[in-house]
DNA sequence: TAGGTACGTCTGTTGCG
DNA sequence: GCAACAGACGTAC
């Protein structure tokens, strides 16, 4: 039988009462009996083989300390047709569910997920279709009882020596905040192969080193005559410490790297685990892909990833270039010493041991500090709350879908295809609809915008894998687009949006960022699943009826500014530039913009009542009134662009698409347009300032800007048809470079760590001056040449 | 241990005369 | 010598 309640029936977790008081720390002479219920928070999931079956293990956070749960002898299974005539298993059995499209279904089961996934993978070629073969165990358990993080524990406890252990506990879903024990930690090194010198751990204000090596009594710091003593020291204070998060910056792909190899080399087990539970470092089995840590009982959080997923930007992810932007401050080394890291911190360990440890010290500083200060790490608690996905794991998007979707659909009694299985349909689905733009130098400019368009398009248009499966159980279906039709009643996302805009809502209400934030992305992530075959539900007619919906809407909301004799400018998939023109002041733009955007969701609304009678979710908002917009042509025609765009909104400038935001243009020519479009808008002057700055260029006085900085999608010597010049001047450096950063010189171009001749200020003048005021300078009638009084014809 | 499409611009190479 | 194209990168939404 499945393990989950099929329609009609209780589920095991809705016949459980109202979670119990959360207890209390548990009192000593506990009897091992007794069963309390404990509030937990699910930290770290896995799967063990074993000869009875499988066992899940998951480690969760409580107030009470750490919860080991082991849940034994566990099977796995899959969903075949009930007509499949093919496998005679001794396993097969009988349900009462069916698939999207109303067939019976089977049920096999497996003792191990390798015969699993051989027998699933067999039949798949036998043209048998599989549903549900890919739901790894550890995920099931736990979106069947609708566990995403919080959840409440009831059963026979042991306890253990640093933890309490449940064998087989009956798990509830329950909203709860951990308060979680975090250490950052830090390893310094001669490089990646070289010997370890020391380790810094980091939690809240109290301070470790553990140095390899000897040196003056400082506090906090713990000096070991070996290599091997101080891996096993450092194992030992973390197991002492028992953080249940550890955060670093990089710190999976060099950290733990680093510190499993050299315990291996030393034959120390790399016990960092709870329980001395021994951790594993995977490497990533093709290029791009991340390092992944599995530390049993412990979250592992890196830096870089989780500012990542929480959509946080940087021109660059160095530890010191991401402290300086949050905490206004850095490193402790000096800026010459950058370029010879490994050098520097060598002579630092021999010469200047406080400095040194101080150094080690600063980077966990830093990492606690850029936590604290971004909410990152409420921001990944909020989002396994919301989704189920445990918080180390990176990209969780189709995860987080079937998290969300699977036990629903179980409580309708149906099943999903196993990913990657559905017919493949040669219909590709558009993306969103992009005006080209009216080109030129606009005043007053309101932005309207639809809030989360294509969730409100899933709200309103219920679009829904379900849906659409059931249309012909609908009397009067809805249409979407590319032949999908819905049932008005019978679907999942709907209702789950719903859910998640009143709870983002909520958030707003309470200034909850990290909420807002996880919610937002959550939200936004379900078109874009449902658009890609790593998605059981993929399918293009569902991304379509999302997509070429906006296009609708877009146009539809363009058509009715238009009546009102205003002009649209432009527009990008839910946004419109609208046009109010000289005259009014901001004040009265604004009001203008409000009135606007509430007449069009009323009238949007009573034209979706009327024709399809649906209720619109469909909100459109006013984002801001440019009192100055600039929007520039294509590079040397006379057609508008799309994606680029200049404005002045409450004094600030706002920059899309153009030069002056691209991190492949030189700083020299990103400062130069900012500042034209800065004087631009402000009305003052800028002939003088254009002859300035070129003629500086060529004094060499702006030298430390010319350095181009660009990744490398591959590796240096894999480009073959072509070698641009970022390539080429990583190929001077030689080996792997994922990041050059080079000077054109008069040699060509020349990476900044084997500078040897003088920058070409032609190639600078052409390639990034006038090019980016080009951008500009036309609009208004002026031109780069005149202006800079340069020659500019060279060949 | 897999969210999407649309777009502009640059550089080097290729095809054509 | 020049236009067209492909490859690469970064960006908007």
């Amino acid at each position: 039988m499945p393990e989950f309640a099929t329609e009609g029936e209780p589920s095991q977790v809705q016949s459980c009462q109202a979670p119990p008081t959360v207890a209390t720390p548990y009192p000593s002479g506990y009897d091992a009996c007794m069963e309390v219920p404990r509030g937990a928070f699910v930290l770290t999931r896995e799967a063990r083989p074993q000869h009875q079956g499988l066992q899940l293990i998951y480690w969760a956070w409580s107030d009470a300390g750490p919860l080991r749960l082991c849940f034994t002898r566990r099977s796995a299974g899959f969903y075949i047709p009930a007509t499949a005539e093919q496998p005679q298993l001794p396993t097969r059995q009988p349900t009462s569910l069916k698939t999207l499209t109303g067939e019976p279904v089977d049920e096999l089961r497996f003792n191990d997920w390798t015969r699993l996934r051989a027998e699933a993978d067999r039949l798949q070629r036998l043209g048998v279709p599989t549903y549900e073969a890919d739901v790894k165990p550890v995920d099931r358990l736990l979106m069947e009882h609708r566990i995403t993080g919080g959840c409440i524990v009831r059963g026979p406890a042991q306890p253990q020596r640093g933890h309490i252990a449940y064998t087989n506990p009956r798990l509830h879903p329950h909203t709860l905040t951990p308060t979680l024990r975090v250490a950052s930690f830090d390893v310094e090194s001669v490089g990646t192969d070289g010997p370890l010198l020391s380790v810094a751990i980091v939690i809240g204000e109290q301070e470790w080193a553990l140095v390899h090596g000897s040196g003056p009594e400082l506090p906090g710091v713990t000096y070991y005559e070996s290599e091997a003593t101080t891996l096993r020291s450092f194992l030992a204070r973390i197991a002492e410490l028992d953080p249940d998060v550890l955060i670093g910056w990089n710190v999976v792909a060099f950290d733990l790297t680093y510190l499993e190899q050299r315990c291996k080399r030393h034959g120390i087990p790399f016990r960092l685990g709870r329980a001395q539970e021994i951790a594993r470092v995977f490497q990533p089995s093709r290029r791009g892909a991340p390092t992944m840590a599995q530390v049993p009982g412990r979250v592992v959080l890196d830096g870089i990833a989780t500012l990542r997923a929480a959509t946080w930007s940087f021109e660059r992810w160095s530890l010191d270039h991401v402290a300086h932007q949050l905490l206004g401050r850095g490193k402790t080394l000096d800026p010459q010493q950058i370029e010879d890291r490994v050098g520097a911190i060598l002579r630092l360990y021999h010469e200047d041991m406080p400095r040194f440890v101080q150094y080690n010290l600063q980077d966990c500083r830093l990492v606690r500090d850029i936590f604290e200060r971004t909410h990152i790490l409420d921001f990944a608690i909020e989002r396994q709350q919301l989704t189920g996905v445990t918080m180390d794991r990176r990209a969780g998007a189709v995860a987080a879908f079937d998290h969300l979707y699977l036990p629903r659909l179980h409580r309708r009694g149906r099943v999903a295809p196993t990913t990657g299985t559905a017919p493949s349909s040669a219909t590709a689905s558009p993306g969103g609809y992009v005006m080209t733009a009216r080109p030129g130098l606009f005043r007053n400019v309101l932005l309207l915008d639809f809030k989360s368009l294509y969730p409100s398009i899933i709200r309103t248009f219920l679009v829904d894998p379900l849906g659409m499966a059931l249309a012909d159980e609908e009397s009067d279906p809805l249409a979407g687009f590319d032949g999908a039709r819905f049932h008005r009643t019978e679907h999942i996302l709907p209702a789950l949006i719903d859910r998640l805009w009143t709870a983002r809502d909520q958030a707003k209400r309470r200034q909850d960022a990290a909420a807002q934030r996880a919610i937002k992305i959550l939200m936004n992530s379900f078109y874009g699943v449902l658009g890609t075959p790593a998605c059981r539900f993929f399918d293009p007619r569902l991304a379509s009826s999302i997509t070429r919906r906006g296009h609708e809407v877009l146009h539809m909301a363009r058509a009715h500014i238009e009546q009102q004799n205003l002009a649209v400018l432009y527009g990008d998939t839910d946004s419109l530039f609208v046009h109010v023109g000289e005259g009014p002041d901001q004040a009265t733009c604004l009001a203008r913009g409000q009135a606007l955007a509430t007449d069009l969701n009323t009238y949007l609304a009573a034209h979706l009542r009327d024709t399809l009678n649906l209720v619109s979710h469909l909100e459109l908002e006013l984002e801001c009134c440019f009192s100055h917009l600039l929007l520039p042509t294509i590079r040397g025609g006379e057609q508008g662009s799309k994606k680029r765009y200049a404005g002045l909104a409450a004094g600030e400038l706002i920059i899309k698409g153009l030069e002056a935001v691209r991190t492949d243009w030189t700083p020299l020519a990103r400062n130069f347009q900012r500042e034209l479009l800065r004087r631009v808008f402000q009305g003052e002057p800028y002939g003088t300032y254009i002859r300035e700055i070129t003629d500086q260029l060529f004094a060499g006085h702006l030298d430390a800007q010319l350095i181009y900085r660009k990744r490398l999608g591959q590796s240096p010597q894999a480009y073959r048809r072509q070698v641009p010049p970022h390539v080429a001047a990583a190929r001077k450096l030689g080996g792997e470079v994922r990041v050059v950063e080079y000077v054109m010189t008069t040699r060509g171009p020349e990476p900044i760590q084997r500078q040897g001749a003088p920058p070409d200020y032609d190639h600078y003048l052409h390639k990034q001056l006038a090019p980016a005021a080009q951008t500009i300078l036309p609009l208004l009638g002026d031109d780069f040449v005149t202006l800079s009084a340069r020659q500019l014809s060279l060949f």
